[in-house]
DNA sequence: AGAATATGTAGATGTCGGTCGACACGAGTG
DNA sequence: CACTCGTGTCGACCGACATCTACATATTCT
């Protein structure tokens, strides 16, 4: 079972490591060149890598990250059932669930006085 | 371009939503039923969860971004060049690419004086 | 209306981890 | 051998965030 995650989708996998090789083994005592600094920048800037990076920040918790597995099984669960499952305060459930949520993993549906969550169709899962 | 990130393998999407809810407009007070705790518990302790939690806390981070996203670009990068593109200091640098590596996420190879990382096989990029 | 339940919000606190400086080590070079 | 350069390691600092308690809000039931 695989999740997809997208990750700079803008990028493209240009292979120059050959002009790279080049210039390491040219005339010049470093090989840090400040072209680096600003593609480093270039990449920083990007709005898909604020994206990509907020997913990996939300998905990189103990109780969000089994949020997230226990709603690829039931697909989908209420605040205080994934409250019995992580075994935290109500407050602490509502918070992690914002956070999901904010990064776009999670939609939200209030029925009454419950709240239900379910993977988001971006965030989906696919099975190989 | 999307990233494969496998997330607990073991895992099979049942749809017993129709149970759950079932069980919901019952006669039980709560909803929370402590058999979410135990789930809770099991999917904890699996290993594909603590690795797939590893690797989310391994790109959950600007910097380790950055440095997995520039890989993908040119294939393969010394320290030093990490450490312009990045602006930090070798130090972090060193720290930030052992976690990369001990997630599994990039493969080291020592030539000389330096280090050269790439993205590992297990977490190859693919264009869909 | 009042009580009970489910959830959201605010503030406080404690812990994790990102960061750097200092030192050590190995490799290439004069 | 002495020196420089690139990198790894250790210790400390500090900001971010996960967590809780307490209070607030909304909904359902009596």
């Amino acid at each position: 079972m695989l999740m997809y995650i997208d990750l700079m989708s803008g990028a493209r996998p240009t292979q120059i490591l050959g002009e790279r090789l080049e210039r390491l083994t040219g005339d010049e005592a470093s090989c840090c060149v400040p072209e680096y600094r600003s593609m480093g920048r270039a990449v920083r800037r990007s709005p898909a890598f604020a994206r990509s990076l907020e997913r990996m920040k939300a998905l990189a918790d103990t109780n969000r990250l089994l949020a997230v597995t226990l709603l690829q099984r039931r697909d989908e669960l209420c605040a205080c059932e994934i409250q019995a499952a992580t075994g935290l305060s109500h407050a602490t459930v509502s918070h992690h669930m914002a956070v999901l949520a904010d990064a776009g993993l999670v939609t939200e549906r209030r029925e009454g006085k419950w709240m239900f969550y379910r993977l988001a169709p971006g965030a989906s899962v696919v099975s190989p």
